[in-house]
DNA sequence: AAGTTAATTAATCAAGTGGTTAAATAATGC
DNA sequence: GCATTATTTAACCACTTGATTAATTAACTT
C-alpha cells in the first residue's frame, strides 16, 4: 500500500549487518533460525528478533515444517529499495554524464 | 574504512521518510537548513537532527557562507547502497532469468 | 509418557530515536 | 552596540532497539 512506509521498513531492516547477513545466507536458499542464527554469537532469541524484523519488512516469509520454521528471501522490498537507489545513479555514476556528452556531441555533428 | 558500519549507518539513515525527502531535495542542488525544513510540519530542531543524522552516515556535506551552513549531496554512500542492493538484483529480475535462459538455449543449438 | 529439539515469549535493561519548547550561539546589517 | 536571521544546543519525553537469561510452547522421537 504505502509505498514510503514500506521503505522505511526496508531500509530500517537493512541497517543491521546481522540482518544484512540473514539476508545474503537465504539468498542461497531457505534456512532455519538455527541454520541461520549458527553463524552468530549472540543468543537465539536476538537472532529469532532480528528474524521478526526482517519478516516485518516483508523481506522474508516463513514457512511451517515440523517444529522448524524455515525462511524465505522475498525480493520485492529488495527491488523497491534498488529501484529508490537507482534515481541517484547519476549523481556519482560518472559514466552515465561522459555518455550523455558523448551522446549530445554527436548527435550535434 | 569499515563497510559495514558505513553501511549500517547509510541505511539508517534512509529508513525515515523525512530524511529521504531532504535527499531528494538535496540532489536538486545545495540548500540552507531552513530552505531544507520549509516543506516539513516538524519544528527547526527535528529538521537539525535529520540533517545531522544525515551528516553522520556521510549523505552530505555541510559547508559555511556567512550564517547559513549550505548542505549538498555526497553520492557515495548511496553507490554503496546501490551496489549492496545490486548484488540481490537477480532474485527479483525476471528479465535477468529469461535472458540467460534465452541465451543458454542459443548456446545448446 | 518422557525426553529432545526448535523456536518464541516474557521480563528486564541500556542506549538510541524522534519529537517538543526554550535558550544559546554565530554572523549580518543597521 | 543592537536587533535580526540562521542554526544549534539543552532539557525533556515517549517509544523503539538490541541484547540478555529464564521460562514456555510446539512438534518430533523413543
Amino acid at each position: 500500500m504505502n509505498e514510503v512506509t514500506q521503505l522505511d521498513a526496508a531500509f530500517a531492516a537493512l541497517a543491521h549487518p546481522a540482518r544484512r547477513a540473514i539476508l545474503a545466507r537465504l539468498a542461497q536458499g531457505e534456512a532455519t533460525v538455527n541454520e541461520l542464527a549458527e553463524p552468530f554469537e549472540m543468543s537465539l532469541p536476538a537472532v529469532s528478533k532480528h528474524i521478526r524484523v526482517l519478516e516485518g519488512a516483508n523481506l522474508i516469509t516463513r514457512a511451517r515444517n515440523a517444529q522448524f520454521r524455515p525462511c524465505t528471501l522475498n525480493a520485492a522490498p529488495l527491488a523497491a529499495v534498488a529501484e529508490w537507489t537507482e534515481q541517484y545513479r547519476h549523481i556519482w555514476d560518472v559514466r552515465f554524464d561522459t555518455m550523455t556528452e558523448i551522446l549530445k556531441d554527436l548527435e550535434g555533428k
